[in-house]
DNA sequence: TGGACCGATTGTAACGTTACACAGCTAAGG
DNA sequence: CCTTAGCTGTGTAACGTTACAATCGGTCCA
């Protein structure tokens, strides 16, 4: 069932057929009608998509790189913030949008190189992910969110280090004995307490990044980071961050601040802290990050970012034309609330 | 940069070349390996994957028609756990996602014609929406969650009509005036606050179902249907629900009662009732549906469903071989806790 | 009445890949 | 030593569409 087919019932040409279906208004009224009836009539489902994107040379979709199991992608609320902000884009260019999953697993590349797709969004990915030279080889334009940076891709990314040297300033200030809750550290998500972490060691860029800020905030007041212990969980949800910081809070362990790496685990240690009868900022300060709906009802300080608008920023830098690589690096700040020890007034 | 130009610099067949990406096991190791430098000296950017699926006939991807604006769906935490179904079983067959948005317009149809996707997952769209027929037209796999109901697709939804009865009861059992807040009646949108709504003149099945069964619920207590005032939503978040029910609760409305159509809606009705100074239960019983993580904390009485499986149920009743169309109708329960008056011990 | 012009339609020639069937060659078995 | 089987590599022929340039009647104006 093709169009020479649909063209034969119709008695006209197959290139009559085409137009009817990929430029309406240039076919004649009554001619039209009769192509559209004919396919009605040999049940014609339209032209095949694959056939069409290999004569056209585009697909009109939008590929999405997740370097995460899709899963996660749809469990974790600051990625579909992010994904919200790219449809938005997608919407107003007609565009399609395809999830792209990767793994860290051999097929990796493979399906990035097979993604029929006319521009791709890489959610961020560890340092030398061969995901990257895939993208990279087939010269569509493309963009990575967090980082890492590379040359002939964009980047979208704020400054993760100056947000975390902030927001662990808040959280660190009057501590003695400080800790870390951290995204995983490799693709293996393995969970671990772990002291004297080199900020360098961590392959996503973004936690790599935060680190290092937390590491700066921690030397700018005095404390040791080597002493500070950085608890690395397997996933990313606030029941682990839950018990996690029971084990880690429990037993006079002494520790009076967490800075975590969102809200999310934020709020988990906030209900540890709760259970375990410990005052919040006095005995324990907490920090968050995101600036989610959540952290203001709980009055945690954290940094406000938007990964809306920056979905928004990937997309608009791949899809609209003139989409020379990009630099950009999106605004973020402190927000201050009741979950920390009152500072300096900065 | 195609094979033959591959093949020629590797010098062996194009065949070679297409075996040696699309079934490397085929190919004697040292033949591989030079396939792959002379790809990598060109920079063969890899098959395309318009000619792939034309030859091939399949494009390893599921498709997902969303009747819903593409944001709403990033927005809606019931959308993205069914997703999150969805995106396990396309994460094991190796299959990627694609995301087709639906707005109404015309162009939907085209959209739905031309994307490369091997099978089709609907979620909640209207009645006698094109885009049905369009799917059928292409014959390929395909389910539609919550409905409508069509022959040769797929079909599952719970039985929202004896869930909305049960929860509705719950609601409305010793009130004298209840209300029912409500998802959007139609594609525009449009808010409004109705009296004697006939369920059968919704447009979208789930809320034609759940209209049903909280009628019946109200009927089955002695309360007229005709007098319960029906507050239809344009957007379904929690700030909405809390100023529509700030709206319809205030200045001695009597209203004693509200059958909310999820979580977040009824969670807004619940901050509303405590800004007014309304006791619930006692002066006002509150019902949602869902049963997601807040309800729990809120006290909320709800129907529990899980999202989740029901996306994966949908990609696998369509992904997986011997896909004949299914019907399917997932359990629910009423889940009671302290936003209602106790009624009889069920 | 001739020419210019315009809209509608058509024929040809790719687009880049892979299924299929077959040919060579080597190794194992009788 | 001949047969069989298994593994690699190859030529041919689609897969279904659309860009491009050309054709064909008309219509309009000078």
């Amino acid at each position: 069932m093709t169009m020479p087919d649909v063209a034969r019932e119709a008695g006209v040409s197959a290139m009559t057929v085409s137009y009817t279906f990929g430029r309406p208004e240039r076919v004649a009224e009554a001619t039209r009608r009769r192509v559209l009836e004919a396919a009605e009539r040999l049940g014609y489902p339209g032209p095949h998509p694959g056939a069409r994107s290999l004569r056209r040379g585009r697909t009109a979709t939008l590929g999405v790189v997740l370097g995460e199991h899709l899963t996660y992608a749809f469990d974790d609320p600051q990625a579909t913030q992010f994904l919200a902000g790219i449809s938005t884009v997608c919407v107003e260019h007609e565009l399609g949008l395809t999830l792209i999953p990767v793994t860290g697993g051999p097929q990796d590349a493979a399906r990035v190189r097979e993604a029929a797709v006319d521009a791709v969004v890489l959610w961020t990915t560890v340092d030398h992910d061969p995901v990257l030279d895939a993208v990279l080889r087939r010269g569509l334009p493309a963009v990575v969110h967090g980082g890492p940076a590379r040359s002939g891709l964009g980047l979208v990314a704020i400054d993760d280090r100056a947000a975390a040297m902030a927001v662990g300033t808040a959280a660190f200030t009057g501590a003695r004995a400080p800790a870390v809750l951290s995204f995983p550290l490799d693709r293996a998500r393995r969970p671990a307490v772990r002291q004297g972490v080199d900020p360098d060691s961590a392959p996503f860029s973004v936690t790599r990044h935060r680190l290092r800020g937390y590491a700066e905030a921690a030397a700018g007041l005095g404390l040791e980071w080597g002493r500070v212990p950085v608890v690395v969980l397997a996933r990313t949800d606030r029941a682990e961050a839950e018990a996690a910081a029971l084990r880690l809070l429990g037993e006079g362990s002494g520790v009076d601040a967490v800075a975590a790496m969102s809200d999310e685990l934020a709020l988990g240690v906030l209900r540890a802290a709760d259970r375990l009868g410990i005052a919040v900022p006095s005995e324990l300060a907490v920090t968050g990050w995101d600036d989610g709906p959540a952290a203001a009802a709980a009055g945690l300080t954290t940094i406000a970012q938007s990964l809306r608008e920056q979905g928004e920023l990937c997309a608009r830098s791949v899809v609209e034309p003139g989409s020379a690589p990009t630099r950009a690096s999106p605004p973020w700040r402190l927000v201050r609330r009741t979950s920390t020890r009152p500072g300096h007034p900065a």
